[in-house]
RNA sequence: GCGCGGUUAGCUCAGUGGUAGAGCACUACCUUGACACGGUAGGGGUCAGAGGUUCGAACCCUCUAUCGCGCACCA
């Protein structure tokens, strides 16, 4: 066996295991199998977008998860693919076509945009999955799919067309998001709203039977004055009954506008009197329905102004016509005055530019199954970790609206909807809706809108899967993903599954997408600012890669993301898990210097020394404690009880402490050393795995623990220490240990250089360690602990007092004042805590009412600490 | 306005009623026969504030402050 490299790199071991995992082809599912199934899909990424440390997150997770559960023996299936992402690629190409040949998608045409868009895909498509493999994904690439498949194209349209059939989809005239940039209508999702500074202009409006009279009217959007169809207040308003049925002037394109009385209107807002803009605000188009009031559009797709009778304002955009409105009013006398204002505008999420509230012709869903969608999760059919989500999940599907689900945008799935070009108006057949088009197609025109890109991702968790997939494979077992698209997509697909019901049943619980739901938080930099690329501060999680390993990247990135909580990203915490691999590689490299590793090592109770009874028994904790972390998701537990059991169990305390035997000539000790190393070794490897496949695997290959993978070997169990003195030797550990640090502080406090081999003298009446002294001394780099009950120590001498009794450093009186100074300060210590405990004893409540265990705990110590503060007190009193 | 989450060491964060923790950073010593991407020791916290429940509160309850998120309102 070759011996170990002194340093591991990551370079060149990652990408070999890697390779020879896809060549073995271990990451693929076989549904013939009987093994009980373990499923997730991923979240497709968009086609052409590049790996950020979002996805490192969410892919590391649902890796760790797949390869859990192929130890564990499941039959696993991630299921991998990508997302067309509608409106993001079509901008992305757009942009590029006007910056490389200053052309719009609609100077070329929709045949040759769409072909433009296909080179885009070629060139920069799939970027991100080449990056997933580099991060050691274990997805079934063999399955990998797109949202533009064929068939998966064709489901879109069958949902589409039976929602349809259904009476769920309909087409309609109403106000919705209009994205004035992309040139699109938006889903309420798509809108984010941000409070904005602007103005509330109080503008002036003649009464047509009162000349010289004029109502004063609050506006944010002098605008769209021209789109006004009445004047409305509340019916209520004392002020202005007397107007009822009169007219108001039309500032801007002078019209007659009746003054009508809704009940809608706030009195309290501004001067309570309300300009009605059917055309360009959802509330005042309720108040045009109820009034009759015609919807004037005086905007262009684009968001400029579309108004000739206004020739000022006409083709201005639409905040240049706002200032030039304010303006043209402010010459003609009829602006009163201008506020400060700040309300919220809606954005549109994709363009950051405002949206434009208009009426449209657009198709919407009227969502089925919400009760049933409500009920799933508050019923626990689906899980949320953690579990606060809930209750976002169900105020969002408690307020539910339809959803508009046609985009003008090209790129994406073509709405299956055809009109007769020769329509009869009498005629029931103007409209064709179907996956395949109308026979006569020459006499047909297709929708020329495509579908919001959610409306093909909805399906996701079952439209990847064929038919012996689905059977086996569906639901998934957990969806793991970022809580900013839980109604985008985790709601939906719920939705989806209810409605569809693709599963084996007609019962719910065959028809979820997903058991579980693990919502990650998001990745924040330094300053707890998101992660984008305008700001620049996302790193390259390839270039960490290259520095740190993927290992090291994952593990990581996992020790310090929080369930649920947002991450503050450092660099510093990656480089940690590098440290923590190059931490295990050495360990593992010291192990393998004293011989080839036993792969089945066996260990005799009886023959084990203390120590490695006290780190078997804190493996056993640590399998616990992993256990239970995982069974709530909590993959920093989970990474933290590994790393702490490595660093500090086994590397500080048991491999230094196993040395003695290590190197000693007894070979019967030296052998149940090393098994114990053997047993550990393999044992944290395993348990590492998910977290670190590629290192994990190079161990298990080198130390020759198994012929086959590490993949598919059983995670470790708790190893039996079915003795009954199992407790009693695990205190008598933490009290060498105990000494062992007092005896190294004695050392530094005496500026003993750490190097420097030194004695120690023991007074103690205590017999049980007389076979460890070797070890302890070598935990204490002395060079030898001489035991002397009767020891009087010079004045002067340094003292600790430990559970194995009085330690002496055998070195000449220090300096007494420095001595003094310091049992002074243990003597505080000490005291401080005597007084704690003994506060507590003291209160008969206390006594009387706490459990009895706790109060024979601090009996205990107080009789412990007396104790030692006795010993404390003679060696300060020596020094006077 | 409603809802959710956070506030613990200089920094990033663990910690579900009984002795306040880790890593980083800092200080000192050390290249000791796995590891300087390392070892040993040390300094550093009235657990955001106030009140309550309890024998006992970082932890449970109420309120306040503050930061973040979602929803609603938005003339």
């Amino acid at each position: 066996m070759p011996e170990l490299p002194k340093t591991y790199d990551p370079r060149t071991v990652e990408p070999k295991w890697y390779a020879r995992w896809i060549d073995n082809r271990d990451f693929e599912a076989n549904p013939k199998l009987s093994k009980p199934a373990f499923s997730i899909v991923m979240p497709p990424p968009n086609i052409t977008g590049v790996l950020t440390l979002g996805h490192v997150l969410n892919n590391a997770i649902q890796d760790i998860l797949a390869r859990r559960a192929r130890m564990q023996g499941f039959e696993v299936l991630w299921l991998p693919g990508m997302d067309h992402a509608g409106i993001g690629t079509q901008t992305a190409v757009e942009k590029f076509l006007l910056r490389t040949e200053k052309k719009t998608r609609h100077d070329l045409g929709r045949e040759e945009f769409l072909r433009r868009v296909l080179d885009w895909q070629e060139k920069h498509g799939g970027i991100i999955i080449e990056q997933l493999k580099r991060l050691g994904c274990s997805c079934d690439w063999s399955r990998e799919r797109y949202t533009l498949d064929d068939n998966y194209i064709r489901a879109v349209q069958k949902a589409f067309v039976d929602l349809y059939n259904n009476g769920l989809i309909y087409r309609g005239r109403r106000m919705i998001n209009w994205d004035p940039a992309a040139q699109t209508a938006l889903s309420d999702e798509e809108v984010i709203n941000k409070p904005q500074k602007g103005n509330l202009y109080y503008v002036r409006y003649e009464i047509v039977e009162e000349p010289g009279r004029f109502l004063q009217v609050a506006t944010t959007r002098p605008e769209t004055i021209m789109a006004d169809t009445a004047m409305a207040f509340h019916p209520n308003d004392k002020r202005y009954v007397d107007l009822f049925g009169k007219h108001a002037w039309r500032p801007l394109a002078r019209e007659k506008l009746p003054i009508i009385a809704d009940e809608a209107i706030d009195p309290e807002f501004g001067t309570g009197l309300l300009k009605v803009t059917p055309g360009h605000d959802k509330l005042d188009l309720e108040i045009g329905e109820r009034h009759s009031l015609p919807a004037l559009d005086v905007l262009t797709l684009d968001g400029r102004i579309n108004c000739p009778a206004v020739p000022e304002l006409n083709g201005l955009d639409r905040f240049e016509a706002r200032k030039r409105a304010a303006e043209l009013l402010q010459e003609r006398g009829l602006l009163s005055k201008t506020e400060l204002y700040a309300n919220n505008v809606g954005f549109s999420e994709r363009s950051e530019v405002p949206v434009e509230p208009r009426l449209s012709e657009q198709w919407f869903l009227r969502y089925p199954k919400t009760k049933e969608a409500l009920a799933v999760v508050r019923d626990h059919l689906i899980r949320f970790f953690p579990a606060h989500w809930e209750k976002v999940y169900a105020q969002w599907l408690e307020k539910i609206q339809d959803w508009c689900i046609s985009r003008q945008v090209w790129w994406g799935h073509r709405i299956p909807v055809w009109y007769a070009k020769c329509q009869s108006p009498s005629s029931k057949s103007q409209i064709h809706v179907g996956i395949d088009p109308p026979v006569d197609s020459e006499n047909w025109t297709q929708d020329e809108d495509t579908l919001d890109t959610w409306f093909s991702s909805w399906l996701w968790a079952y439209e990847t899967m064929d038919e012996e997939t689905r059977k086996k494979f569906y639901p998934t077992s957990v969806l793991v993903t970022a809580p900013d698209i839980i109604f985008f997509w985790v709601a939906r697909m719920i939705i989806a599954g209810l409605e569809f019901k693709p599963g084996k049943s007609e019962r719910d619980e065959d028809n979820i997408p997903f058991r579980d739901v693990f919502f990650t938080g998001l990745i924040r930099d330094k300053q707890g600012r998101k992660m984008s690329k305008s700001l620049g501060n996302s790193p390259d999680p390839l270039e960490l890669i290259g520095k740190y390993g993927a290992d090291g990247l994952r593990f990581g990135l996992m020790r310090i993301a929080p369930s649920g909580q947002d991450i503050r990203f450092d660099e510093k915490q990656i480089e940690e898990g590098r440290n923590f691999a190059t931490k295990l590689w050495n360990v593992a490299r010291f192990r393998q210097m004293h011989g080839p590793s036993d792969a089945a090592p066996k260990v005799d109770n009886k023959k084990l020394s203390i120590f490695a009874v006290e780190v078997l028994a804190r493996l056993n904790e640590t399998i616990e404690a992993i256990e239970k972390a995982y069974s709530d998701y909590q993959f920093n537990a989970v990474a933290q009880e590994l790393y702490d059991f490595v660093w500090s169990d086994y590397c500080d305390w048991f491999v230094e402490a196993a040395k003695t035997e290590i190197f000693s000539a007894d070979e019967t000790k030296k052998k149940s050393a090393l098994a114990v190393m053997d047993l550990v070794l393999s044992a944290v490897v395993r348990l590492l795995h998910p977290f670190m496949p590629h290192i994990t695997e190079e161990l298990w290959s080198r130390l020759g623990f198994g012929k086959g993978s590490i993949q598919f070997v059983l995670p470790p169990g708790k190893i039996a220490l079915g003795d009954g003195d199992l407790a009693n030797k695990r205190r008598l550990v933490s009290e060498i240990y105990e000494a062992v640090q007092a005896g190294r502080n004695l050392r530094a406090e005496a500026n003993v250089p750490s190097n420097k081999k030194i004695g120690f003298i023991l007074r103690t009446h205590e017999k049980w360690f007389y076979n460890e002294l070797l070890t302890i001394a070598r935990l204490l780099n002395a060079e030898e602990v001489r035991l002397d009950r009767q020891y009087e120590a010079v004045a002067g001498v340094p003292v600790a007092v430990t559970p194995l009794g009085e330690l002496f450093l055998a070195i000449a009186a220090r300096d007494k004042t420095a001595e003094r100074a310091r049992l002074d300060k243990e003597i505080a210590k000490i005291e401080a805590e005597i007084r704690t405990v003994d506060s507590k004893l003291k209160s008969e409540s206390f006594v009387e009412r706490a459990p009895a265990v706790v109060v024979e705990e601090h009996r205990q110590r107080a009789k412990d600490f007396s104790a030692q503060l006795t010993k404390l007190k003679q060696a300060r009193a020596a020094l006077n």
